[in-house]
DNA sequence: TATTTTATTTAGATTTGTCTAAAATTTTAA
DNA sequence: TTAAAATTTTAGACAAATCTAAATAAAATA
């Protein structure tokens, strides 16, 4: 239908406008997210533009169109659906799985797509906590707030996702055994760097500095 | 490592070669194989025999270099992989396969094809009866020939393979309940077209044209 | 408001993989 | 052994996706 490269421009667009909370993309971001130069998007974006993908407005930016919008969150649908895969089925660790579902989304069987997902039990949730959209791209939404957030004493966080998937941050977090699922009590907070100690239930004391708990999801228990 | 185009050239010459028996394999057979015009093929192979996959001798064909069969056979490996587990663990039947199989052997991923591997359990034969390389690039031998050339009456014939992938002929299989671990006694062979006559064990007696029989592969006890 | 900076588009070029048509070479057959 | 048929290569063109450099427009700022 589309190229693995429409696609990924859909892809790259659909993002830019959710993190930004408005529909409508610049030119300078799709190149930044896709990493080519701003001459080449808006080649692309003409192309896209003519197949209706999207609403370019010269100089303006892009939007995407419902069926650009379909196309996005049938390709993450997939990526999410094989990130699960690798994770659970092949027991990849979660930052080893991005760059492989990146291809594997691409595939195109709509049979595959249907079984894999059977096979898998229905998940609601890549292991990065991201909500996998459902065949007709609605999300099941979750409460979740920063962990920086978290400002009462002795609360119990439940991991639920990351803000980052940059593999050298997910290592991080590994190696302090601090991933989706995981509980810990929130015992001590630094005021003049508003970093935040954890408490696991191993005992072992866990420090972060305020950038990483911001890009950490809990649900918090009170 | 090498475009999806250029692996896809590397296995076709590997498997012309390997039905003729002979490793020289000339240009007409490769543009049949691949569905290209012949000019198209003398581009491509001018540029693989650049880069040493195979050797080239104008007007005479080519034959693949170490490193040539090398990618061929990893593309073959994991191609055979994918279909097992589309086929055992997605439940898709094996007519099913081969088109998803196409797109999934270009994921590039040692490790995933490890994982894979070990998920399936090290299998040794794809759906189809063929023989899965492993990480060496070498195949586990069985002895099999064609139900058309069993000639003794009352044989018990287990099922290995077929010779031919195209979904129409699997299909009919199928829907004759004939595939990789069924048994049937041979009850009657006709001699004026060759056609051969088998019994199921649920009873069904199957009447098989020579083409048919000598597409499918088989173990005889005797 | 005028100027500078930043973003965007256009122009022209390149690589990959493809095609058709024409020319060259090899193979087959008379 | 020559003529016809088949195969192979070359030449020239095209679409997709990219680049750099130059031109143009918009946004920021002095
Ligand atoms: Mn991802
Ligand atoms: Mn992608
Ligand atoms: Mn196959
Ligand atoms: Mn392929």
């Amino acid at each position: 239908m589309f190229t693995e490269t429409e696609e990924n421009y859909l892809k790259a667009i659909y993002k830019i406008a959710q993190k930004q909370g408005e529909s409508s993309v610049n030119t300078k971001a799709i190149a930044d997210e896709m990493g080519t130069s701003s001459a080449s998007v808006t080649d692309m974006i003409k192309r896209l533009s003519e197949k209706k993908l999207l609403q370019y407005e010269k100089y303006y930016g892009v939007s995407l169109s419902k069926d650009g919008q379909k196309v996005a969150l049938n390709l993450l649908r997939k990526h999410r659906l094989w990130e699960v895969f690798l994770h659970d089925s092949l027991g990849f660790s979660w930052d080893e799985v991005h760059d492989v579902a990146e291809q594997l989304e691409h595939v195109q069987s709509d049979l595959l797509v249907d079984k894999l997902d059977q096979f898998l039990g229905f998940p609601k949730f890549d292991p990065h906590g991201d909500p996998i959209p459902n065949a007709n791209g609605s999300f099941t939404f979750r409460n979740q707030m920063p962990l920086s957030q978290v400002r009462i004493k002795n609360s119990k966080v439940y991991i639920l996702g990351v803000r980052q998937h940059d593999s050298s941050f997910l290592k991080y977090l590994n190696d302090l055994k601090i991933r989706p699922g995981q509980t810990f009590e929130v015992i001590q907070f630094i005021e003049y760097d508003k970093s935040i100690k954890l408490l696991s239930k191993e005992g072992d004391q866990i420090m972060l500095s305020e950038k990483i708990a911001d890009a950490i999801f809990v649900k918090s228990n009170n």
